[in-house]
DNA sequence: TTGTGTTTTACGACCTCC
DNA sequence: GGAGGTCGTAAAACACAA
C-alpha cells in the first residue's frame, strides 16, 4: 500500500465524515510533459491543461481548509521536469511509518513543501517504476484500454495523494470536482471516477475486515478515532447510494454530520 | 533471484435513478 | 438511454520472505 498511508490512520485522519470545506488550497500544480505522454492511455484532448495553471482549482468549495497539512505537502507543490525525472536531491521516502512519525495525528507540523516535491511522496521503488512505466505508455496511444503491452498503468504519487484528499473530502465525486481533478492531475474524468469506485471498494473491503475482526475477536476494534464501532464506521463512510439520491456528496455529508 | 501474497488500475455486468 | 453506483475479476506493479 503506498498512498494508502492516508488510510492507515483513516480513523483518526478522517473523524467521521465531516466534509472539508474546500480543502483543496489553490492548485499551482503544473503538469509535467510525462503526463502528456501517459495520457496517451486514456487521454481526453479537450481536458489537457497541460502546462496551465487552474489558480481556482476548487474555489468554488469555499475557503482553504489550515488542517490539509496533516495529510501531506498538499497541491501547492510544483512538480518539476526534473523532479519527475527523479534528479532532485533529498528525496524523501514515505512509509506509513514515516508518514506518520512527519504527521502525528492532529499535530498540523508539516515538513516545509519546499522539501517534499510530489514525487518523492514516495514510498521507494515504486518510484522508479513509475517513470518506467510512463515511458512504456508513450508507445500504448492507441487509445485502447487493455493493450498488450500495458495493461494498466500507475498513477504518480502526486496524482494520488491528491486523488486521496479528495477522496478524505468527499467519498462520492461530484461531476465538476472530477472534471477539475482530471484535468489537474493529468488523468480522464472515466479514470478518476473509476478510481473513486475503486477507492470506495477498498475502503469496504477495509471496514468489512474490521468488522470481520470485531466479530471474531468478540471485543471491540479500537479504532484510531476512539471507540467507533467498524459498523458505525461503515454507516457513516458509506451511506446507501440511493437513499441519498439528488443531493451532492457536499449535502451528503451535511445529512451525515447532522445525524 | 524467485515464488507468493497484496495492492492498484481497469473493465464488464448489472442495477437504480432521472 | 445515459450516467454513475456496486460487485467481481483480470492483470500489472509491488513487497517481502525464503
Amino acid at each position: 500500500m503506498y498512498v494508502s498511508y492516508l488510510l492507515d490512520k483513516e480513523t483518526s485522519m478522517y473523524p467521521g465524515s465531516v466534509r472539508c470545506n474546500n480543502n483543496l488550497p489553490v492548485q499551482n500544480f503544473v503538469s509535467t510533459p510525462s503526463y502528456s505522454d501517459y495520457m496517451g492511455y486514456h487521454h481526453v484532448p479537450s481536458m489537457d491543461n497541460h502546462g496551465q495553471s487552474l489558480g481556482a482549482w476548487g474555489s468554488h468549495y469555499g475557503t482553504q481548509r489550515e488542517d490539509w497539512n496533516t495529510y501531506g505537502p498538499g497541491p501547492s507543490s510544483i512538480v518539476t521536469a526534473a523532479q519527475i525525472n527523479g534528479s532532485s536531491p533529498g528525496q524523501i521516502s514515505y512509509s506509513s511509518a514515516d508518514y506518520n512519525s512527519l504527521h502525528p495525528a492532529g499535530s498540523g507540523v508539516l515538513p516545509p513543501v519546499d522539501t517534499i516535491n510530489t514525487e518523492q511522496i514516495s514510498p521507494n521503488s515504486q518510484r522508479h517504476s513509475s517513470y518506467e512505466w510512463m515511458r512504456k505508455t508513450q508507445s500504448t496511444s492507441s487509445g485502447k484500454t487493455r493493450t498488450k503491452e500495458k495493461y494498466r498503468v500507475v498513477y504518480t504519487d502526486h496524482q494520488r495523494l491528491e486523488l486521496e484528499k479528495e477522496f478524505h473530502c468527499n467519498r462520492y465525486i461530484t461531476i465538476r470536482r472530477k472534471s477539475e481533478l482530471a484535468a489537474n492531475l493529468g488523468l480522464s474524468e472515466r479514470q478518476v471516477k473509476i478510481w473513486f469506485q475503486n477507492r470506495r471498494a477498498k475502503e469496504r473491503k477495509m471496514i468489512k475486515k474490521k468488522i470481520s475482526q470485531f466479530d471474531g475477536s468478540g471485543g471491540s476494534v479500537q479504532s484510531d478515532s476512539g471507540s467507533v464501532s467498524p459498523a458505525e464506521m461503515s454507516n457513516s463512510l458509506f451511506p446507501p447510494p440511493h437513499a441519498i439520491n439528488g443531493l451532492q456528496p457536499i449535502e451528503i455529508q451535511q445529512v451525515i454530520v447532522s445525524e
